[in-house]
DNA sequence: CACTAGATGCTCT
DNA sequence: GAGCATCTAGTGA
């Protein structure tokens, strides 16, 4: 009974998450009070994907990853992080994309409550750190995200903090360099992680580790 | 900056 | 019980 709350994601959001993942780099997340801009993603697949927790089939953990898209797939990581994904295969399919590295645009406070100590630029620096910032719990797994258009014009504190939203970026051009995974096998061939050119939320160590040599800027 | 070790709790066999 | 799609504090240059 969710008021015909359908998903409105958008039908070019939804697709291989390798495709999708850089479409959704510059766009905007909101969730807990706080919004910011992704900068780091990682695409994630199903029975292909020896690295995805959908690799060994459908759990009730990883359920939404075989859901319908625009929907949220959030885990638990070592008893502390906790990680989100934004599903963009259609219902059925498993895959999603990983959300690395954000950098926070509105509800600094918040955030700031959330990691205290800890300079802006770093706030959302990795998956756990991300979630954390946003206030995510494994509540919200599988909960839809409602997407708005670019143009909309928000105030942060009229925005259900339970929601989750996403507007993504339209506009000029993004500068975005993409690497190989490490570590797994069967998918070197093909970039899964993307993140934004230069961007100070990504530290430039781990930039080097995932692409040697190559698309860095 | 590079590297190491330890924390921490849910998930699945 | 084992194993994590990780992070931080600590060390040494």
């Amino acid at each position: 009974m969710s008021d015909g709350s359908e998903s409105s994601w958008p039908a070019e959001l939804v697709g291989d998450p390798v495709e999708i993942a850089p479409l959704l780099l510059g766009g905007m997340l909101l969730h807990g009070g706080v919004a910011m801009i992704l900068t780091e993603v990682e695409a994630y697949g199903g029975d292909q994907d020896p690295a995805s927790h959908a690799f060994r089939g459908r759990t009730p953990r990883n359920a939404p990853m075989f859901g319908p898209p625009g929907h949220l797939y959030v885990y638990l990581s070592y008893g502390i992080h906790r990680a989100a994904n934004i599903v963009t295969t259609p219902d059925g399919v498993a895959g999603g994309v990983l959300l690395r590295s954000g950098r926070v645009v509105a509800g600094l406070e918040l955030a700031t409550e959330r990691r205290p100590g800890i300079v802006e630029t770093r706030l959302a620096r990795g998956p756990g750190n991300l979630g954390r910032c946003l206030a995510f719990s494994l509540d919200d797994s599988g909960s839809a995200i409602t997407c708005l258009p670019s143009a909309t014009n928000f105030d942060l504190a009229a925005v259900d903090p339970a929601l989750v939203r996403f507007i993504p970026h339209a506009g000029d051009d993004l500068a975005v360099s993409h690497g190989p995974r490490v570590g797994v096998g069967a998918a070197q061939e093909s970039p899964f992680r993307f993140w934004l050119a230069g961007d100070p939320t990504i530290s430039t160590y781990r930039r080097a580790r995932d692409s040697p040599g190559g698309t860095t800027p």
